[in-house]
Formats: structure tokens, C-alpha cells, sequence
DNA sequence: AGCACGCCGACT
DNA sequence: GTCGGCGTGCTC
């Protein structure tokens, strides 16, 4: 007789080399993929059912599973992704499950809503309160507890009383859907010709099959009425579509649009919602109710079941790596899940990363490039301002060419931005009587001067102390001078010089989002003539009687041995110089540099985007860097920094020779100590064709394990060196 | 990841 | 004398 397996692999949310056999008790349903609880150890833990099991476990050890969710199975699509993500980051399958089965209480039934009805029955006593509630029900329609409270302004003790006296009676009605679906037919956008054509190359990835598109396009060109045709394709299809954006530009401004295009909110994912919320979004996305997720980068672990379309909106961004525990990048985790999905992918951005425009001029991915809508938004004049031929005065940080500039705009009634990518008031500080500089005691990094708050602090550890009066080594008296600019320092000198100006600081440490996105209000509005702003300014917020931009350091980014450094600047510069003129009138834009000739620079001003990917595409092929080739960086950490250097030169004598592999280092990170590690780096380097993750496993595998409190984490593809 | 076990320092 | 620090090993 043939029976169903009585023992089962699960994979279980610990980070352990693989699954573990279990057994299912008599009478007890599971199949891959369903959400498990299992003994292990002393706890409970929750786990996945994997399949069959691989080795052999005697029997004495075998325990059985406790209890199985009910909740459907994850889809075989992300059981794959998550063993590819485990195998590809080098992390432990069951950290990377962690990421999937992130809130236990969405694996719990949801709880009924109570709510009240009224009955037949007449109250004994009457009074006001009981009256004004009575009436609300009148109707005769039942009402959750909640809303009868609000609505009639009474205490939940007057409705309890109610309910005794046998006037109301308690129903338990299922909790309503978090999201009300997105209908594609709400209110389709009148495509330009531009979008039409856009979207006509989009479509002809088949829509049940996978495919990449990769939708380039400048701020201003309707990229976002694209992609929403793309969702509403996607549901039309009976499939669910994922929007991911960095957190940062997960706006208000984004779910209102998406909810007058498609007549209901977006489910939303990001780091800002309450437990509860994000249980309840958790069980729609896996219960299929939810049909649409606009959220970060953690939302790519959502348990969809029928996924039809990722949207990666500004693909080039950063955010989408993550650095700490699982090392991913969600672009390319995104291309791999939407593979086993056999969903589309567009990765749209202005500025897309070299790997997103490589891929798509070696034809991997179908590209479409956008003009600006508007035939009147021309692409800001650019000047690069030679700081060795015009520099600010002592003290001061704005050249005196862009001062006038900043003059004569404000006196033609138009709004001006001052950019500066570094938070607070001055990066180092400095007694100029001993020469001390202050530096955080567990990393090695300068203290920044927050002066708005009164403290030194780290931008590593969070590390802060009062900013002191004299001098923390020598004890001479105002002795300590601030050196450099932070977003503070150029505000202060701006107020000296421009003090009739309404100027107003845009950076991410002046006040909680709701009083930022209050001021972004405020400065589409018109309140102010003069922002003073960080990194934070130029993402995508719109602000129409902007004309002129003027970057403080443009060389800020330049600076370190990052494969990424001149894409990254070239990408940030774009941005925030694009924020000039983007409706009617045209915009300028100077940047402060010590190196006018630099590729950026020069791509910049002569608004010769090719010319810099081309430049940017050549150089990373001469050195073999992505695209071109494969990173990983193995970071040794320990307390010593003795230890982790020995035990790194230890790791590369272990290291297996393989061919065209290359291996640098050990060298200090250029952070060379975070919260009182020191930190060595070793870099391997391979050509494109090479399973590099492979490699590193079999060398970590074979090699000396870390003992006392060494540490090596790997990172394969590395986005910054830090 | 947790949690227990085990071996060395300071102190209710 | 113990309490507790963390380093080590194990979990089907």
C-alpha cells in the first residue's frame, strides 16, 4: 500500500546548514511549502516544509511537527528563490527564509471584528448616550465596536451596558480586506505617443513568461503612467504585481497616484507599519486578496502566489542592496525570482546603473529610452565652477560666482537650491592647540559636529556626546574649531548672506517625516526662496519655481576606491540638477569642483549622458569590474586588529587556486574599525562566467574557522568598499 | 538565531 | 566562597 512519506524535510528559520527531517503525525496534512511549527532544541520554531528528506536522521532523533499554519503553502517559486538567494549570498537557508516569515502573527488566524446590532428588545433604562447609539443602529446595520464608539462619541461601557439589557446584540464579522483590489479599468491614463510606444515594447515581453525591460527615462518623462499600465496588464491577467522603490521615495504622493489610477490603495510594505499592519498585508499577499504591493526593498519576500510583475522604480539606487544579515541586491533577486515566477520585470530609473544598461545594450533585456514630456523642459544648462579659479572666502563654502547666481534668481522671484550631500555642521573638529581631532572612540571615523542638536556624533555607530567647550585632550580653552561644511554650516552662511532670502534646511536629521513632508509642501507652495538641502532634495519631489542648483562639493563621493564612486556621483548629480526648471522655465545648475576635467564632470556639462556610460562601460571592462566581472569582499573582523589580520593572511595561504581568479588584499577596510571592530578585507575577483559564490564557499568550507570573537562575513558583489 | 554548558574574573 | 562574563557547540 502506498503511503504518503511520514518523515519531511523542514526548513527551519535557524540559520542551519539545511533542512531538517521531521515526522508528520498520523492525520496531519503538509506538502512543500507549508508553513510549519517544529520542536527544536528546547523552543518551537516556525518552519517550511521542503520535501522529501535527504539523509537519513535515526529514528531516535526524529520529532514530530507540532502544528501546521493555516495559511496556504509558499509557492514553489519562492521555495526556489530562496534556496538560489541562500546559495548565491552564501547566507544559511533559513536566514533567508527569516526574511519570508517575518511576522509570526500573520501566521495566526486572523481575529473577527466585534461589532453590534440592534435586537427587538427595549433598553430598561434610557439615557442619553444609550439614545444616541440606538440611533446610529436604527438602521438595523450591524457596526464594528470601533466605529459605533467613534461615531456616536459614547464609552465602550455604555455599548457593554446595552448589550447586557439584550438591546444590542454581538456579531463577530470577518476582518474587512486590508486593501480594497485595484481595479485596471478605473481610470486608465491618456497615453503620449512617447508612453504609447513605451509601453507597446513592454508588452512584447509575453506577459506569461519572463522577460526584463528596462524603462530609461528622465525625471518629467511619465515613466510612472508606464509602469502602471504594465500593473494593470499584470491584473488583468489574474496576476499580482509588486512596485518596489527605495524607502525613501515611498511617498504619500506615490499611493495617492496609484489609487487614482486604479480606484484603491496599494498594499504598502515598508519599514514605518505596525506589527498588525504588516501581518495583515503578509496574510492578503498570501491569501491572494492582495493583488497589489507597493513597498521596499524587504517586500521582494512577500509570499505572492501568483506574481506577474516586478517594478523596481530608480533601479540604480543603492537602498536596494542590503548590508546587514542576508547580503542581497533586490535588483538582481528580483530578475531571479521573477524567473522562476515567470513574471516580467522594468526596471525603470533616469539614470539606470552600468550593470541595468549593459545588460539591455548586449539585448538581455528589451530597452526603451523616454524624452521629456514636456516639449518646453529643457535639460538644465550645467557649469562646473573651478574651485581653484573662484574659490569661497575663507570660512565660507559658496563660491562667489554661484552667489550671484543665487542673487539674481532670487531677484527674478524664482526659488534656488544649495546642495550639499553631508548631515550636520562640520565633519571634523579640531583644537588648534594640540591638534586633537575628535574622533569616535569604536570607529574609525571623525566625529560630526551636529550643531543644531549640540552633539558630536558618529555616522557609523550612532556613538554622541555633548559637543564640549574646550579642548578634550590639552584642556585649552575655545580652542576647538570646526572644519568643513555640513548642511548646517552652509545654511548659517547663507543666512549671512542672503538674509532676505525665506530659506528653509531640507536634511534628513531636522525633524520627524511628517514635519519633512511638511516642508516639502511648504517649499511646492512657494513659502521659501532659498533650500538648503542634503541627498534627500533630490529625490523626485517637484518643485516648479526651482531654477537654479548649486552643488557645494561635487567631488564628494569622488573621493574613495569604490568600483561605484563616479556612477554614483554622476547618478546623485543627475538627480539634483535636474530638480532646475522642469516646467516652462529652463533651469541652470553649477557644481563646485576641484576637477572640472573629470569624466563626471565633463559628462555632466556637456549633458552627454553616453559619452559617460561609454566611459564608465570601458573602464570597467579594462579592470574586470561588473558587468564585466565578478566581486566578493570577505570582511575579518575582531577586536584586535592582530587577530583579524593574521587570521586573514591565514584565509588567502588557504585560499584554492582557480583559474582567472584573482585575490587582493588583506588589506584595512577603508572603515577600518566599526563599534570597536577592527575590520581587514580581502577581495577576490573573477571573470563574468565564474561561479564566484561557488568558489568562496569551497575556499570558506576548507579553510581555518574563525574561533574567539573573529568574524568573516562574506559579500558577494559588493556595492561599496566601506 | 537561540539556548545551554562550561570555564575564568570581581564581589553582592 | 558564588555570580556572570562570553566562547563553543548543538539543534532533526
Amino acid at each position: 500500500m502506498l503511503i504518503a512519506p511520514d518523515i519531511v524535510a523542514v526548513m527551519v528559520g535557524v540559520a542551519v546548514e539545511g533542512p531538517y527531517s521531521y515526522r508528520v503525525p498520523h492525520g496531519m496534512d503538509v506538502r512543500r511549502g507549508s508553513i510549519v511549527a517544529v520542536p527544536l532544541g528546547p523552543r518551537l520554531v516556525f518552519g517550511v516544509v521542503w520535501g522529501e528528506p535527504k539523509d537519513q536522521v535515526a529514528h531516535n532523533r526524529l520529532r514530530d511537527i507540532a502544528h501546521v499554519y493555516d495559511v496556504p503553502p509558499l509557492s514553489e517559486e519562492l521555495l526556489r528563490t530562496i534556496d538560489w538567494v541562500a546559495r548565491y549570498t552564501l547566507a544559511p537557508p533559513g536566514m533567508v527564509l527569516r526574511g519570508v516569515l517575518r511576522s509570526s502573527e500573520a501566521l495566526d488566524p486572523e481575529k473577527p471584528v466585534t461589532a453590534y446590532r440592534r435586537t427587538e428588545t427595549v433598553p430598561d433604562r434610557m439615557t442619553d448616550a444609550r439614545a444616541r447609539v440606538l440611533e446610529l443602529l436604527a438602521d438595523g446595520q450591524a457596526w464594528p465596536k470601533t466605529a459605533l464608539v467613534g461615531a456616536s462619541g459614547v464609552s465602550p461601557s455604555v455599548i457593554e451596558g446595552l448589550e447586557r439589557s439584550g438591546a444590542l446584540e454581538r456579531l463577530a464579522l470577518p476582518a474587512p480586506p486590508v486593501v480594497m483590489p485595484p481595479d485596471p479599468e478605473a481610470a486608465p491614463a491618456a497615453l503620449s505617443p512617447d508612453q504609447q510606444g513605451a509601453l507597446d515594447t513592454i508588452r512584447t515581453l509575453s506577459a506569461d513568461a519572463f522577460g526584463v525591460a528596462l524603462l530609461d527615462g528622465v525625471t518629467g518623462s511619465g515613466k510612472t503612467e508606464v509602469f502602471f499600465e504594465t500593473v494593470a496588464d499584470t491584473l488583468r491577467a489574474g496576476r499580482q504585481a509588486l512596485i518596489l522603490m527605495p524607502e525613501i521615495a515611498l511617498t504619500h504622493a506615490f499611493l495617492d497616484r496609484f489609487a487614482r489610477r486604479f480606484g484603491a490603495r496599494p498594499a504598502e510594505w515598508h519599514s514605518g507599519m505596525t506589527p498588525i499592519q504588516r501581518a495583515r498585508t503578509w496574510r492578503g499577499v498570501i491569501e491572494g486578496k492582495v493583488r497589489a504591493v507597493v513597498g521596499a526593498r524587504s517586500s521582494l519576500f512577500l509570499p505572492f502566489r501568483e506574481l506577474g510583475l516586478i517594478v523596481l522604480d530608480e533601479e540604480h539606487d543603492g537602498a536596494y542592496k542590503q548590508a546587514e544579515g542576508v547580503n542581497y541586491h533586490a535588483r538582481d533577486m528580483a530578475v531571479v525570482r521573477a524567473r522562476f515566477a515567470e513574471a516580467r520585470v522594468v526596471l525603470a530609473s533616469a539614470t539606470p546603473s552600468v550593470e541595468s544598461r549593459n545588460n539591455a545594450d548586449q539585448g538581455r533585456y528589451a530597452y526603451v529610452r523616454m524624452a521629456s514630456r514636456f516639449a518646453e523642459a529643457r535639460l538644465p544648462d550645467i557649469n562646473a565652477l573651478d574651485m581653484r579659479e573662484d574659490p569661497p572666502e575663507p570660512g565660507q563654502w559658496i563660491a562667489p560666482r554661484l552667489a550671484r547666481e543665487v542673487f539674481a534668481t532670487l531677484d527674478r522671484g524664482e526659488q534656488a537650491l544649495l546642495f550639499l550631500n553631508r548631515r550636520g555642521y562640520a565633519p571634523l573638529t579640531l583644537c588648534k592647540q594640540c591638534g586633537h581631532q575628535y574622533q569616535c572612540p569604536d570607529c574609525s571615523t571623525w566625529l560630526v559636529e551636529h550643531r543644531f542638536r549640540g552633539v558630536l556624533m558618529c555616522h557609523h555607530c550612532g556613538h554622541e556626546q555633548k559637543t564640549p567647550v574646550n579642548c578634550g585632550a590639552c584642556g585649552a580653552e575655545k580652542s576647538l574649531v570646526p572644519i568643513g561644511p555640513g548642511i548646517e554650516r552652509v545654511a548659517e552662511e547663507a543666512a549671512l548672506r542672503f538674509p532676505d532670502a525665506r530659506r528653509v534646511i531640507l536634511s534628513s536629521d531636522m525633524g520627524s517625516n511628517a514635519q519633512l513632508r511638511e516642508r516639502f509642501v511648504e517649499v511646492a507652495r512657494g513659502d521659501y526662496d532659498l533650500i538648503i538641502g542634503t541627498q534627500l532634495v533630490a529625490k523626485g519631489h517637484h518643485f516648479e519655481k526651482l531654477t537654479l542648483v548649486g552643488v557645494l562639493d561635487a567631488d564628494l563621493g569622488l573621493a574613495h576606491g569604490d568600483p561605484r564612486a563616479a556612477e554614483k556621483t554622476f547618478q546623485i548629480l543627475t538627480q539634483v540638477t535636474g530638480r532646475a526648471g522642469r516646467v516652462g522655465r529652463s533651469g541652470r545648475a553649477f557644481l563646485q569642483t576641484y576637477h572640472p576635467h573629470h569624466p563626471v564632470m565633463e559628462a555632466l556639462v556637456k549633458a552627454d549622458r553616453e559619452a559617460f556610460y561609454a566611459h564608465e562601460v570601458a573602464a570597467r571592462r579594462e579592470g574586470g569590474l561588473p558587468p564585466f566581472g565578478r566581486l566578493a569582499a570577505l570582511v575579518v573582523s575582531a577586536s584586535e586588529h592582530d587577530v583579524a589580520m593574521a587570521h586573514a593572511k591565514r584565509l588567502l595561504a588557504q585560499a584554492p587556486a582557480a583559474e582567472g581568479l584573482r585575490l587582493f588584499g588583506p588589506a584595512d577596510a577603508p572603515l577600518a574599525m566599526i563599534r570597536g571592530r577592527h575590520r581587514v578585507r580581502l577581495l577576490a575577483q573573477s571573470p563574468r562566467d565564474f561561479d564566484l559564490s561557488g568558489y568562496v564557499r569551497f575556499w570558506l568550507t576548507g579553510a581555518d574557522r574563525p574561533t574567539g570573537n573573529l568574524k568573516v562575513q562574506v559579500d558577494i558583489d559588493p556595492q561599496s568598499f566601506f
